[in-house]
DNA sequence: TTGAGTGCAAACTATTTGCAACTGG
DNA sequence: CCAGTTGCAAATAGTTTGCACTCAA
């Protein structure tokens, strides 16, 4: 069914640019961080890896209402906190799942799998 | 600052009809439907009106993995569902506040103005 | 009358894909 | 060698925008 894999240099270095990004990176910024190690990589290999990459779950995709995919190759368990002033996503590690199960609870005709959580505000930056 | 308005039917259905559908829409689906009255309306009015009532609150963007938009105009707190079969998203209401107060009192250093929560699993009809 | 709103088409942006060349196993 | 992977470019898909025309106020 899923096609063997093999390695490969760009994906190697795709997946390690996501993962030691300081911030949650588009595809255009993952090809211009590999791009510095590996010149003529090209978009289209960047965006298949990225895809990959997340059906594999060795990272994930986050979408914001500006329809721009980012990539988050942090695999634990976490939410995010997006500020509305600069735009950036913050990891929080948060023990939810007491809560959530309790509002789960509260729902009905409908079996749930996962859930994500967002919060919108304002860093600490952003703020003051 | 904000251009004054005037009455347009376009608006008008366009809001009836994101108002009335039985899923959240797409603009295309917005499109479609507006169209069976409005034969000549144009798919940039539909953008642009989308846009525009998104902005006055009267109604919402939903944006999932796929990127595309979809228009929710359930003006009331609540949260969504996401079917993995089918696609299709459900409202819930739930008294999240005091379990999401509980949440934010865990996270430093970002200021939370608004949350959002989404459930990932399998409808009634896709369940079995 | 006049500027907000529209229809239409062209332009954009993000992403995907076909294909020949390349390469890891 | 051979199928998975790449680079490149062309193609999509969703959305935005410029412009002349229309219409609400």
């Amino acid at each position: 069914m899923t096609p063997p894999k093999r390695y490969s240099r760009q994906r190697e270095k795709i997946l390690e640019a996501v993962r030691t990004a300081t911030v949650h990176p588009t595809a255009e910024m993952v090809y211009e961080t590999v791009r510095e190690e590996i010149p003529n990589l090209s978009l289209g290999t960047v965006y298949r890896n990225l895809n990959l990459l997340t059906e594999e779950g060795k990272i994930s995709e986050v979408v914001l209402e500006d329809n721009i995919k980012r990539y988050d190759g942090n695999t634990d368990d976490h939410y995010h906190c997006i500020c509305e002033s600069c735009g950036r996503i913050f990891d929080v590690s948060l023990d939810a799942e007491p809560l959530v199960n309790e509002l789960a609870e509260q729902i009905r005709d409908f079996t749930i799998d996962s859930h994500k959580i967002e919060f919108y505000g304002h860093c600490e930056n952003c703020s003051e």
